[in-house]
DNA sequence: AATCTTTTGTAAAGAAAAATACATAAATTG
DNA sequence: CAATTTATGTATTTTTCTTTACAAAAGATT
């Protein structure tokens, strides 16, 4: 049999150990040897290579219990890295993240939206490998690459699917191309439910289920559901900006309808009603700003959207029964102006039982949550226990590479 | 070691291989193989255990394959049953069912709605109590119960939550009641919930994400996610009946509030409308009734509820983009009367995406499918891999009772 | 400081499962 | 009908994991 190196114990079998410590569902050997079922001495073992691989480690801090204290395992955050992507309307996010996951290089690419996938994708490759030189040796294996796009995708296929901002990317395989040139897994997801995922896995990791809503230029929504994020049969779960609610002033929607969530109540749509009524405003920055002036008009124009996003955040509860609701985007931003409008439509038309023990919140207000969600979503899988294995031969044969070299120095 | 008779070999460590089987993961004895990752060794002696201890069978059918035909496995239907109940707003339906899930022997009680629970779980179990020495010892181990309630229901805890027609029940614990009365693992959960798991596992088993649409005296609905029943944060989740559409003319619902989707086109809606009409009817048997006779109101009725129930599924659709959407209950016996009005909303509201590959249809027909969804619900939680085990090792002391009496033939 | 408690490591023996190698069964194919 | 193909069973060896038993570490308790 087919050894590494003779002063390195073997990573084989190793895998289940490391599922559980990455997702923190043990946190020291006692939990292991509950969670994995396996014996003392094959957790001691097996938890032996993977500290001397420096694929864990164990913290400073440890668990007192009345007797000898507990020590801590956690996955070593600098034992590789994750390159990600988020590709906004109007420039692309360049990311590389340790495994917390924390960015520890970026950068900025200007993005043309007519452009055709692959010199998009060229032009993201090439950020790729600017950051990949300054990983150096130092970062350890480059675990993977995930992508955040302002469209629905397909998660399974990796592939833009129907219409969107993204023109020419429809059923493009961006798994393919990337994988190609990289040769590592790539993930492509929706930024909506990208920034779902960071919501759940940084702030709520113990709800089950939550509903993550986006109020910006456009609105649109995740959810996880059973501890899951909740795609559809199509990835267009969660499309709750194109809902319609009738009316006589039922304003048109720029998907072509009248009356949707989005017409009444998204950073366009409050931006056209401010214009009109002579205060000339773009974007949802410019809203925000106006609410930061206390700007009566859009203050009235917020609270009375708050409230439109409220009746159709009301039907989804109905729907979901979500534990905790997330508000974000950048008309988040506006605080408790929104999300009055909101919670007073959602008591109002929700059941008792739906609402009895239901937070609506805030989320946390930065830029980057799609990029975490991202290198969340790439790890979560990559250490997923059917899949956990390929990580662990993908770790041990760059170690091999990086150990051979001996004849130069 | 603790063995059970020299005759038939131990089951220890069988779980995962009839876990494989029940859920039609696996099939055959090559399907075994990769499934589980054991050896062929390992999975033959395993099976065989199965086999001698009747909990598995080969059929008759086989695979041809150009070589030697794979030989089908299955779960022996009749190692064991189930015993489940379905309580209605008028009746309480009970069965016994063997691992099919089929029925093999039935009861029907009368329900007074303002019983207290302990009186009508009394019944109910003394109901249980015959249907078990109707199975005799012919129909082997009583597997478990499950219960099918009109009502939302906490399904973790066995716990109706909030407040329902089933007065007095709120909090009660009917796990325990049930299990000290039996002895074996019970199961709780809502009618329309057991519906959904119903079309799922017998019609639709290869659809991963679905609703299903409960249109009868009242409204409500069901959701597979990702292949899993979705019950959201209380087990209240479908809750689509009391979504409200505001209007001038919005009717009062029996909830208290106005406009419900319930007040505007659940069957006790359109008795009412009916009936403020001139045409006295007063359930939503009546209304079907008249449907059939082609009776003018009747129909405009329904399709004009088709339409309402057709814009709250428009908004389902939005929210969760299903593959399937099957719509079940009395009223859905008007079939395409019901159905064209919630396409017609349906393909009009949602986005190509969403409907491009969607299926709107009628649910199988008749009324026991709440029963059987409870069995499936059991046997699947039975069988589930984590808890197989515990399955066996009741089914091998059964087998040691039923056989050590060796003294008196 | 001595004792207790809980966590963790390790060696040796025993049990379980895998790999290997060989054998048989039951269809299809030419 | 013989050859081929795939499915399946079993004895033997080898590997892997568990069990058992003994120890040691490190803080809490008295």
């Amino acid at each position: 049999m087919h050894e590494g190196r003779r002063d390195l114990p073997s990573l084989e079998g190793a895998g289940d150990i490391l599922s559980l410590i990455a997702s923190r569902r043990a946190s020291s050997r006692a939990e292991l040897l509950r969670a994995s079922g396996l014996s003392r001495v094959t957790v001691t073992q097996r938890l032996t290579a993977l500290l001397a691989h420096g694929l864990v480690r164990e913290t400073e801090e440890t668990l007192r219990s009345g007797g000898r204290p507990t020590r801590i395992l956690e996955v070593n955050a600098s034992s590789g890295f994750v390159l990600a992507a988020n590709i906004g309307e109007t420039h692309i996010h360049l990311a590389a993240m340790d495994l917390s996951p924390a960015i520890f290089a970026q950068a900025t690419l200007p993005f043309a939206l007519p452009n055709r996938p692959e010199a998009t994708l060229d032009a993201i490759s090439e950020g790729f490998s600017a950051l990949l030189a300054e990983a150096g040796n130092e970062r350890g294996l480059l675990f993977g690459i995930s992508l955040s796009l302002p469209t629905p995708v397909d998660f399974k296929r990796g592939r833009v699917v129907g219409p969107s901002v993204l023109q020419g990317w429809d059923e493009f395989d961006i798994i393919g191309w990337l994988g190609a040139r990289f040769g590592v897994p790539v993930f492509v997801e929706n930024d909506v439910n990208l920034m779902t995922i960071f919501e759940q896995k940084h702030r709520l990791p113990a709800e089950d289920d939550m509903l993550f809503v986006k109020v910006g230029t456009g609105i649109g929504s995740g959810m996880i559901a059973g501890g899951r994020l909740f795609r559809g049969a199509q990835g267009a779960a969660g499309d709750i900006g194109h809902i319609q609610f009738v009316s006589n002033d039922a304003p048109l929607c720029r998907c072509g309808k009248f009356g949707c969530v989005e017409a009444r109540a998204a950073g366009w749509a409050i931006a056209r009603d401010l214009t009109q009524r002579g205060i000339p405003t773009e974007t949802a920055r410019d809203v925000i700003d106006l609410v930061e002036q206390r700007k009566p008009e859009a203050l009235m124009l917020l609270r009375e959207a708050g409230r439109t996003i409220g009746e159709v955040i009301a039907d989804a509860v109905s729907i979901l029964n979500p534990g905790v609701i997330v508000i974000g985007g950048t008309l988040a931003r506006a605080g408790e102006t929104l999300l009055s409008g909101i919670r007073e439509l959602v008591y109002q038309r929700c059941l008792p039982l739906a609402t009895r023990d239901l937070t609506i919140t805030l989320s946390s207000v930065h830029d980057d949550t799609a990029l975490y969600g991202a290198a969340y979503l790439l790890l979560d899988d990559l250490y997923a226990p059917d899949k956990v294995h390929q990580l662990l031969a993908r770790a041990s044969s760059a170690e091999q590479k990086r150990r051979r070299p001996k004849t130069r120095r």
